[in-house]
DNA sequence: CTAGCATGTCATTGT
DNA sequence: TAACAATGACATGCT
């Protein structure tokens, strides 16, 4: 199935290729939804359980991963994939790429070269200059499901390098200048056929046209564009054919000018979190597009070779104006903000991203943090600095208060600024990490973001629990957490119990209930198979026990059971006869044997379950031999025992099951926390900012006898309990900063 | 052949 | 105290 997935895959994308090299625009969405619906699922995968099986298909493939043969934990298994992935979309380039070699596909037939050919380089640049600087700085990557993108990106590296020059197709002249242009650029060609290379491998053989791809490497490199466009090379994710004509418009509305260097990397960034996301690629896609668009038509200046060796804070200073609140920190560079920012930082997708179609400009701001590793740095770049941190020690002041204005706040809200802070780190060490933080920040930055319980958490999502769901089945359909366990394994024991107080037809009743318990299968067959088993052997001599069984084929297989019941023992040979007598000997117990060896008359089954009085009962009837009597009583505990360690076990299961689910709702509920004081500490920023701001207007018109002002190194306003406001001179307000510094740490003490 | 797993069994403890 | 449930520990068989 895969190979065929696979080859037809390539080799309509091949075939697309061709055309489109040629001059002819093929749509092939148009084709697969109108007329290969199957088609349409192996290429396109529409849902997310499409990519889910070319994802993992892929991955196979790619470096031989398997799945175990035990299914039991599929679920857990997609989903926990399908969440990294998601996860780890945050910080990897995947669809620009592919966005920006369908762009060139179609591109080139139109002829149109200069116009949009840097924006393209550039997006393909950044995303695999992104991916590179990515892959070290992550520790999730290590994972196994970003091992194959790992190797993708060393297969890049490892890539031949270009070979321009090497032309032989006179029709493919055009694309080569195209992607000379990009080598100009900075953007290698093996940027633009990884992935076709990493293919190659697997694909050539069937493809057979592996000569000329070789001759031409703008062939294969288109080739690989036009692959890309169907079928992400990591994931196996399918995109929608239509991507391209998106993309065109787009590069269309793109001035001929070259694009200032940092906008490409800042525009793809902010999409980062969505494209990759498998919930709906398309419609997110269409919002990328949606967001490149109004950049592109709002930023038209300069060229971008900068993109991947930009100064440091070039593009920010140059070709931005910044809102003063927006954090930037200009040792930034790009490849950093980009990466690091997402992976690390609070505010990397701040409102600003949000906002983007309205403030294009503003796009590379969530950008600027990207060096810093807590909220600490982040804030020291905004203007809110001076709030939080003494002046004196605040080298990079804000304009509103300068150095010469003290900070009367200092005392207190350095302190509590810094606990905060301290608080914030300490909980993204504790487990809440960068990505979570960052997403986070995102999330309270912007309303429509994603929810962390449904997203961010793996443990969190509402679609691992519905997966989680069937292992806990059990679990949630016996109620809450520490009844459900004593409700489970009172609906066995009951049985057993009823089973045990009234004998004859419940007796059979609970041994069909502890089968079903058991293994899940019919209580008939276990029921009349052990009729059918015992007739044989000793129910021969005690043809009045006929009707009786015992439970110890309850794991038994319901057909062998079946088939083992059905032929009616008269009308069977010797032969199957004694192979049906071999089969029931396998099927018994070692009790069940003993029982037989030892002639008791009666079934373990009434030995086990049956009451004490009634057990007692039925032993009085019979003349038993010490030994007898013995090895019925064994039967008994040994029957008994096994079934409570069924039920043990049972209720063990549950209660890890339970505890795991507890697990999850915990860390929900953590993360949920987390985001509320993310939010706090965001509305306390706000307050302590405007308090800040009140306190330098009235402090700024306040006027001595002879009408200058004062000094704000000389004197400070002081907050009173009562309300009012003092003017005090600076040195007892430091000295009333410190007491207060000291006091709540001594009671820490 | 070994590891891991499921299941049975025993010993012990608590009810 | 008898009966039994619960459970840890070990044995056994299977994959």
């Amino acid at each position: 199935m895969l190979s065929l997935k696979k080859y037809l895959t390539e080799g309509l994308l091949q075939f697309t290729i061709l055309l489109s090299l040629i001059g002819v625009r093929v749509d092939v969405d148009t084709y697969l939804t109108s007329q290969l619906p199957p088609l349409r699922e192996i290429i396109l995968g529409p849902s997310s359980a499409y990519t889910q099986t070319q994802f993992h298909n892929l991955r196979n493939t790619l470096d031989g991963y398997g799945i175990h043969p035990k299914s039991i934990d599929l679920d857990n298994y997609f989903t926990a994939r399908r969440l990294l992935s998601q996860v780890r979309a945050l910080d990897r380039f995947q669809v620009p790429t592919t966005e920006v070699n369908a762009w060139l596909v179609h591109r080139d037939p139109e002829g149109s070269v200069s116009g949009s050919q840097p924006s393209s380089g550039l997006a393909l640049e950044s995303s695999s200059g992104l991916q590179d600087v990515t892959g070290p700085d992550n520790g999730v990557r290590e994972s196994e499901t970003e091992q194959g993108f790992s190797e993708d990106l060393e297969d890049l590296g490892a890539v031949a390098p270009p070979v321009s020059g090497d032309l032989t197709k006179e029709d493919i002249d055009l694309i080569d200048i195209l992607w000379r242009q990009d080598i100009d650029l900075g953007a290698g060609r093996e940027i633009f056929d990884y992935s076709h290379r990493q293919k190659e491998q697997d694909v050539d053989k069937e493809l057979q046209d592996g000569a000329e791809q070789e001759d031409t490497w703008p062939g294969e490199g288109a080739e690989a564009l036009a692959r890309n466009l169907l079928v992400d090379g990591e994931t196996g994710e399918s995109f929608p054919a239509q991507f391209p004509a998106d993309i065109s418009s787009i590069t269309e509305a793109v001035p001929s000018e070259s694009e200032p260097p940092g906008l490409q990397n800042n525009l793809l960034s902010p999409l980062l979190t969505g494209t990759e996301s498998p919930f709906d690629l398309e419609q997110q896609w269409q919002d990328l597009m949606s967001i490149m668009e109004m950049q592109a038509m709002e930023v038209n200046t300069s060229t971008s070779e900068i993109l991947y060796n930009a100064p440091p804070g070039d593009p920010l200073s140059t070709n931005y104006s910044l809102a003063p609140n927006t954090p930037i920190n200009q040792n930034v560079s790009l490849h950093q903000a980009s990466l690091g920012g997402c992976s690390q930082d609070f505010s990397l997708f701040s409102p600003e991203v949000e906002s983007l179609p309205v403030a294009g400009s503003s796009t590379l701001l969530p950008l600027a943090p990207s060096n810093s590793t807590s909220l600490n740095s982040t804030f020291g770049s905004t203007n809110l600095a001076g709030l939080f941190f003494p002046p004196q020690l605040n080298g990079t002041a804000n304009d509103t208060a300068g150095p010469e204005l003290p900070d009367p706040l200092g005392g207190l809200l350095d302190e509590a600024m810094l606990d905060e802070i301290s608080l914030m780190d300490l909980a993204i060490e504790e487990g809440f990490n960068p990505v979570q933080a960052s997403q986070l920040e995102e999330e309270f930055d912007s309303d429509s973001g994603l929810s962390l319980d449904s997203s961010h958490s793996p443990s969190s999502l509402s679609s691992p629990e519905g997966s989680s769901s069937s292992s806990s089945s059990s679990s949630s359909s016996s109620s809450s957490s520490s009844s459900s366990s004593s409700a489970s394994s009172s609906a066995s024991s009951s049985f057993s119990e009823e089973g045990a107080v009234g004998y004859s037809s419940d007796s059979e009743t609970l041994d069909l209930e502890e089968a079903e318990g058991a293994v899940g299968y019919q209580p008939e067959y276990s029921k009349f198979c052990r009729m059918s088993y015992q007739d044989p052997s000793q129910l021969s001599c005690l043809p009045y026990l006929e009707h009786v069984g015992h439970n110890h084929t309850y794991n038994m297989a319901p057909s062998a059971l079946d088939s083992a019941d059905l032929p009616p023992p008269s009308t069977v040979k010797k032969g199957s006869k004694e192979k049906q007598a071999d089969f029931l000997d396998k099927q018994m117990s070692r009790d069940e044997h003993r029982a037989r060896a030892m002639k008791i008359p009666f079934t373990n089954d009434k030995i086990i379950n049956l009451p004490v009085e009634e057990f007692n009962e039925l032993l009085s009837k019979y003349q038993l031999s010490e030994a007898q009597l013995s090895l019925i009583r064994d039967i008994r505990r040994r029957g008994k025992n096994k079934m409570a360690a069924q039920n043990c076990r049972k209720r063990k299961l549950d209660t890890i099951l339970n505890l795991e689910r507890d697990v999850e709702d915990l860390q929900r509920d953590k993360a949920r926390l987390l985001q509320e004081k993310v939010e706090f500490l965001r509305s306390l920023r706000q307050m302590k900012q405007k308090v800040q701001s009140l306190y330098q207007e009235v402090f700024g018109r306040l006027r001595d006898e002879n009408g200058r002002p004062y000094s704000p190194s000389q004197y400070a306003l002081q907050y009173a309990g009562d309300g009012s406001v003092l003017l005090i001179p600076r040195t007892l307000a430091d000295q009333q900063a410190r007491r207060q510094e000291r006091k709540p740490k001594d009671r820490r003490k």
